[in-house]
DNA sequence: CCATTTATGCAACTTAGGTTGCAAAGCTAG
DNA sequence: CTAGCTTTGCAACCTAAGTTGCATAAATGG
């Protein structure tokens, strides 16, 4: 189903796409008291010290969550993908605390916002509610394993390549439309530094460096 | 209650230990199912690699987790109190996974071991224990990211002096009996540059270093 | 008491990564 | 087409942290 068709039939378009995680009778709940929201490519769709009003359900696209610190350094947690929430967004609303992420759209993608208090009341109510949290916590406990593992244990060059497929797997295309500033920040890096390191790949033969692009040649 | 205590009567320890948290029939029905487990000191509990069969809940004593790679590098990533499980755990659990985490004590422990069958059962059962194992998830998750942070943006003199003063904190003492090896290990980084740091933490003021041992003067 | 092990200190050196400053190349809007 | 902005390249330099090798010093066990 296409965005398009959620606009036509919101009905059975959610059905399709929540059907096989989450029972009939919550997805008609769902319906009735989330909203749809279409968010374009680069939105910051929340930042660090803002309250959630909403638990957000990806339907299309893809968001990229960093963590930024006071002086304003970023650094890319993991992201989101269709049919995944945001286990950091959950702890917001069930203590009803700040968000301590950001979190930024990588492409054009569409949302599906519930309310907070819904929460804690499907959590009682369904079961395969309570198996999507916990499954959603599972994944982003898993992936910032992933991500200590990669600034703990790899040097920056392997992180950058890694960066680079994930992009490439996660947008599926083997170009990747970043500056090389844009990849510093991700990585916690500076500019100087990733040009130092993509024009190494490029000469290893690993990727080629166009202007506000980087081309893998495989994944 | 004290450990002998939970000796004489299994039933009014947990109770006591529990009951703040969980409800009382489920109480019970971890009285009936359960065992409790004593640990020394250093000991491992768990290794990477190790398929788990019980969900664990520090009853006394506290657990260090990390994090360790193929070539055998470590890396502290949080520790678990009284009251508190394991959320790495109980992933392995519900997806019956192996473990890629090392659990080891850092002090006399105890801790209850409850079979990973029930963790489903219960989940569907009683709320207390659902709300349990969200805020088991939440904790972890701030923990990690408050590691995340750490090896991310803070300098090693900056995080071998919170790692100091965590531990000061979790044992309750000034006194932390950690050779400079130790420290290299839970940081991940070699023991000649903790001795350099922790001569310049000295000269600083901050700490004073005996054999064995390093002392703060306050946390 | 001595021999061995374990812990710490010290010096010299290497390296990954960050910083600064500037030049050149590519875009873009008037 | 030109002026100005953005992006990338390049060189020189700096620093935190890791490495190697060896010298002490403290504990430990016979």
């Amino acid at each position: 189903m296409t965005r398009t068709q959620l606009k036509e039939n919101k009905h059975d378009y959610l059905h399709d796409a929540l059907s096989y995680v989450l029972e009939g009778p919550l997805i008609d709940e769902i319906i009735k008291i989330s909203q749809v929201k279409e968010v374009f490519a680069d939105e910051i769709i929340l930042n660090v010290g803002d309250s959630m009003q909403y638990i957000p359900i990806v339907l299309e696209g893809s968001i990229k969550i960093s963590r930024e610190n006071d002086e304003g350094d970023e650094l890319l947690l993991y992201y989101i993908e269709g049919g995944d929430t945001c286990a950091m967004t959950l702890q917001c609303c069930v203590r009803h605390t700040l968000s301590e992420i950001k979190a930024t759209s990588m492409e054009d993608s569409l949302l599906l916002m519930i309310p907070i208090e819904m929460m804690e009341t499907w959590m009682n109510k369904y079961r395969s509610w309570r198996e999507f949290i916990l499954q959603s916590y599972h994944t982003r406990l898993t992936e910032l394993m992933e991500t200590v593992d990669a600034i703990a244990f790899m040097r920056l060059d392997e992180r950058l390549l890694k960066y680079l497929t994930d992009q490439a797997k996660l947008l599926g295309s083997l170009e990747i439309q970043h500056t090389h500033q844009q990849i510093a920040e991700d990585l916690h890096s500076s500019r100087v530094v990733i040009s130092r390191l993509l024009k190494q790949l490029e000469i290893k033969g690993k990727i080629k460096i166009q202007r506000n692009k980087i081309i893998l040649d495989s994944i």
